[in-house]
DNA sequence: TATAAAAATTGGTCTAGACAACTATATGTA
DNA sequence: TACATATAGTTGTCTAGACCAATTTTTATA
């Protein structure tokens, strides 16, 4: 179960065990764990080893902890963070619906001032410009602009979009994105809206914005989305 | 600076300096902090206690740390967790504007079934609705209905609502709100929230639904409200 | 039996180290 | 000078305990 030799950290590898666990059912929801240090006699590891996994699923929302009682699962995971943030493609998913993606348009523009100042560049700078109709269940869902410095992500391609931005920005260049601010309005279709989205001109929308950062907060990207209100509730879990 | 004497644990106390420190400006957003063996030599504590302090502020989202450099002040805190949700009031000042509530019923009635659904009670049990005009710079924000059971908030009055409905349930009653789920949709306005939000019939509405539970997953109150789109926006700021 | 006191159990805090992994800097060499 | 290498500094992981605080269980007592 726990490789004590393995360059795996050992509190990493406990909980993964546990997050397994929790998701086979073998520790359902209220279900008391075994206690700190019958882990760590079990394992032949510390204490403090088994608390640094315990912190950090108490922390992401799996367990919760009572003193002089116990350790916890938690009734259902909070989803707190980046759900959906990710990507739309997760998001659709998660609802139990189909993504797919029309890519409407793709070019390099002298970045507007405002998407400028979001990414922290020059005026005017090179920027690619991403424009997407995203499909759930072959409907149109949202139609979606990206907004990206040339300077940051180098070498994007259109095919790379179609795969998946995320892993190309990522993997491939290395890059940790660490957080991201979103705002979200209301507002009704205008014509063009309308016409991509298949909806009537005046219909509600919900305008969402998403500004995405790295650990210094470097800007990465800012995606503008029109969701159909008909079909789109933005959800979230948070934690204190 | 640390007492070791005190009650209040160490690792709390170092916490409270540091981020006092970047409060006051004394550690600027860039900053890197003195190394963690720095600060367990100054104050004769163990290296351990200090990463639990780091740690935690890491979490939330003041530093952060990069291996074999140092630890780092963040650019600016990011605002996870229940922001503007422990209060109407709290959101409106963080946007500069001053906080009103204008109080249209507080009745005990019986559990519609959606609302006994969301509260885990039977159907029909009694809970409160306490249903208010909230206010920005005098002028209408949003419509808010709130429903809590009876059993689980006793002794609740137009009084205590009008003062802080959250001081009441953490303070007085004890409980610990842990966690909420949001839902936002986007909708237009009928004529019940035309009227009170004084805006046309038709004009673009955000509905945002909010329920908060205790870390056990105990509902204790279900909100709904319809904000004026015109004069809010959503903002959140989400860590991976 | 009912109550109070003691003991056991559990998470919370803390220590004083050790070595690994990673980064930056200084040093030596071609 | 340019490049490789060694060194020092930093965070990351881990140990084997200790004692504290809160809760539950057991035991003793009235």
């Amino acid at each position: 179960m726990i490789n004590k030799n393995s360059p795996i950290p050992i509190y990493y590898q406990l909980e993964e065990l546990i997050k397994d666990q929790i998701e086979k059912g073998d520790l359902k929801p209220g279900d008391a764990l075994p206690p700190e240090r019958e882990y760590a006699e079990t394992y032949q590891i510390s204490r403090m080893t088994v608390r640094q996994a315990f912190t950090k699923l108490v922390n992401d929302g799996y367990l919760y902890r009572l003193q002089g009682k116990g350790t916890f699962v938690a009734e259902r995971k909070v989803e707190q963070g980046l759900q959906g943030l990710t990507s739309f493609t997760e998001d659709m998913r998660a609802r139990g619906l189909e993504p797919g993606s029309q890519l409407i348009n793709f070019e390099v523009i002298p970045a507007p001032v405002r998407i400028a100042k979001y990414l922290s560049i020059e005026e005017s700078s090179p920027v690619y410009e991403i424009k997407r109709i995203r499909l759930a269940d072959q409907v149109p869902m949202a139609l979606e602009t990206t907004y990206i410095s040339t300077d940051k992500v180098k070498g994007l391609t259109q095919e790379i979009v179609n795969r998946s931005l995320y892993e190309y920005i990522e993997g491939t260049l290395g890059y940790k994105i660490d957080h991201a601010r979103q705002i979200i309005e209301s507002s009704v279709a205008n014509q063009i809206e309308s016409e991509f989205l298949r909806i009537q001109e005046g219909a509600p929308i919900m305008l969402i914005q998403r500004n995405t950062y790295l650990e210094d907060e470097t800007p990465i990207e800012v995606v503008k989305s029109s969701y159909r209100a008909d079909r789109y509730k933005f959800m979230i879990d948070m934690k204190r």
